[in-house]
DNA sequence: CAAAATCATATTGTGCACAATGTAATCCCG
DNA sequence: CGGGATTACATTGTGCACAATATGATTTTG
């Protein structure tokens, strides 16, 4: 061994802020790749890939929204929300149209299938929480959403 | 309007289980995405992406690696690892090749410009955090650390 | 010991995710 | 009203992320 602390501490005294384990962003990140890769199988019974899910479900609360507020809503660049839709037209759920009164915006339209995906969409928060503490998820959503506010508000202040 | 809340609800009642913002799985994705965008610009001065960065982490705790270990450690393919190290071997930063004594592992291991980078990599932790309560800092990695241990449970048990 | 099964990584193809740039429409200011 | 600035989206290029498949090595089994 060169230096102290080859191996993680056991417990206690001041943690290396370089080893992974100390890393807060790293929770983040693995959180989300392994959240995406449990909801794989269960969305694409749907057709659907994960932010495609996440898109549809901002477009069932709000029909005939532009790219760029729909970028906005799932804190993602309008590059790529662009292909996305173009993905979800070619699927036949959604309509693109360029907006008449100002030709620059792009209107995203659900098509009846779009719409009618919703029930099938209803089960899939069932399936995934299945077994899930609801007091605990209730509690989880209030903290993440409090730290995706601050991020959003970093971010904001670059 | 058609059918009930068709706008979310002030605040009490039960949830639209499909709205974004009951999805706790958009939090993690949100997040994810946000500290990506925040560590670009700091990581883009050591050359790193972000998830070179949390490679190169590992590798600091511990060199000469397999791929397969890598992977594991960092909840990814292995088919993500094989061309993330490809492009730290092209920067210099670490060195492939196969382990002697099984042909078909691959061992990472740093180069010493791969080990010098860990000094500057030091202020990465210290720059991101600056200004977060550490308490909540705290309290956050433990309470996250836990989800991931359990959405890495439900991961292996599929 | 040889054939089959397993294992470790590489390769291919699809779908994000974002920075940088391009293009066209609209806004704004004099 | 005319022209520069701004806005909104599309395009291009790089880098993940993973499923499916391929390749080659090792282990197991008959």
């Amino acid at each position: 061994m060169t230096g102290p602390d080859a191996t993680a501490p056991p417990s206690a005294g001041p943690r290396d802020p370089l080893l992974l384990d100390s890393q807060l962003c790293f929770k983040f990140y693995a959180a989300s790749n392994l959240v995406n890769r449990l909801y794989a199988p269960v969305l694409s019974q749907l057709g659907l890939t994960y932010p495609q899910y996440l898109a549809m479900l901002v477009l069932w609360e709000c029909d005939d929204q532009t790219v760029g507020a729909l970028a906005a809503r799932l804190y993602l660049d309008s590059g790529t929300i662009t292909p996305l839709m173009k993905r979800l037209e070619n699927a036949g759920l959604v309509k693109r149209m360029r907006d008449p009164a100002d030709e620059r915006r792009v209107r995203i339209r659900l098509t009846q299938a779009g719409r009618d995906l919703r029930e099938a969409a209803r089960k899939v928060p069932t399936i995934m929480l299945a077994g899930q503490d609801e007091a605990r998820v209730d509690a989880l959503r209030e903290t993440l959403g409090e730290m995706v506010d601050t991020l959003a508000a970093m971010q904001a202040a670059r």
